[in-house]
DNA sequence: CTACTATTCAAACGTTCGTTTGAATTATTT
DNA sequence: AAATAATTCAAACGAACGTTTGAATAGTAG
């Protein structure tokens, strides 16, 4: 039995879209050309045109593969959440474990490539192409709405426009950790296995994003409130 | 008297970079080509080539120019406030506020393209291209130091390990919040005019970060150190 | 003015890009 | 088994890329 006898049916796309996610993280979209992208995926030239149509319209299935699942995730944890509490206003820390938690499990299931979505992902949010940062800001918003609501239930006496920068920050904390988990050796050198294990570093993130939400307003701020 | 009989000695260099700046934030290295960056800058397609030796060589001028200053200014101020304070540990709020100031000056300057700059330093700090990262993980080695160790003077009780990805999260939070103003839209429509005042933007930033910097520990990282 | 250097210019270099094509092959259906 | 649809393949397309070239121009020094 050959390896192509157990392929299944859409592999070749499968292949596509784990091999884009691997070099698009790693080169970025314009740094990868299709015709490295297929020989690593063991495919014809002429294979992405075929099943998506174009290389950009490749990138939008990529994100909608992950991010779709994802974000929807990130409902059902506030769901869950909710539910417990019966009414009670959530802590911002629960918030926030609520939501990064997809990502961890995303990061910590080796055997798919989520680690290499996951920092991809955190690349885009400052991709400068706009079609792409638009098309993720398209896939966030139903869950961008239903948290940035349970925040402000979390925080009732936070100025609005306050809790906007805040979140606004939270999200910039966990993108560019999530992208950028490396560059924290240009800091100081730090074990390996303590970079790797998800949890930890859920922990960690979580601690310092609850302390930063729930910081008091400084007298500058609240004068120009 | 013509526009050209003003031109000083070097503006085609000057030229080349500040439209460079521009372009790149905007389209990115790989997105911008030589052509249009060139006739956007009204010089000959020959002149980067000339006058910088290659796109690469040019992209590396460019954040020599504006990286070099800028941390020598973080220096000063980290310097001014030790000197200030005369040997007691500074507050991690200051430390915060001399580092982040040089970029904010950078922003509030409209006069020279500075915000381009600013803007994509922050996109580059999760650029693929590991030559650029590598780049501005050298120019940034001097000033990063210093302030590591300013840190661990002005939180003696924090384990290493926790405050270094803490400095991490906070760098990260300044690059994106740096770099995508405008994503904070997506979480709500904010006055123009408040997302372009960079004082009071600084001091929100301050006030999140320095509380984050200063968060309890979490039990879990209790047990892990 | 002359000789020399520095800069600008239009044109072309070879390479690589994303995409298209039409035939060959494989899979499915009748 | 024949017919039809789906997929793969090698080859080529025109366009755009970064870079190079050698002549033309501008600026400077003797």
């Amino acid at each position: 039995m050959t390896l192509r006898a157990v392929k299944p049916q859409h592999e070749t796309r499968t292949r596509i879209l784990d091999v884009a996610e691997e070099l698009f993280m790693q080169h970025g979209f314009e740094g990868t050309s299709m015709r490295l992208l297929t020989s690593r995926a063991g495919v014809n030239l002429a294979a992405v045109n075929y099943h998506f149509g174009s290389k950009h319209a490749l990138i939008e299935a990529l994100f909608r593969r992950r991010l779709d699942p994802m974000n929807a995730a990130r409902i059902g944890e506030l769901d869950k959440l909710e539910t417990e509490l019966a009414g009670r206003p959530a802590a911002p820390a629960d918030l926030i474990r609520a939501f990064i938690s997809p990502s961890m499990r995303m990061v910590e299931d080796a055997r798919a490539g989520g680690r290499n979505f996951v920092r991809l992902l955190g690349r885009t949010y400052t991709e400068p192409a706009k079609q792409v940062r638009a098309l993720i800001g398209q896939l966030y918003a139903p869950a961008m709405e239903r948290y940035k609501a349970a925040f402000e239930r979390a925080l009732p006496n936070m100025p609005r426009e306050e809790l906007v920068w805040r979140i606004h920050f939270m999200f910039g904390t966990l993108a560019y950790t999530l992208a950028a988990t490396d560059t924290v050796q240009l800091i100081a050198g730090c074990k390996p296995e303590d970079r790797h294990d998800a949890r930890l570093l859920a922990e960690r993130l979580t601690a310092f994003l609850a302390a930063g939400l729930n910081a008091p307003l400084s007298s500058t701020i609240k004068k120009a409130a």
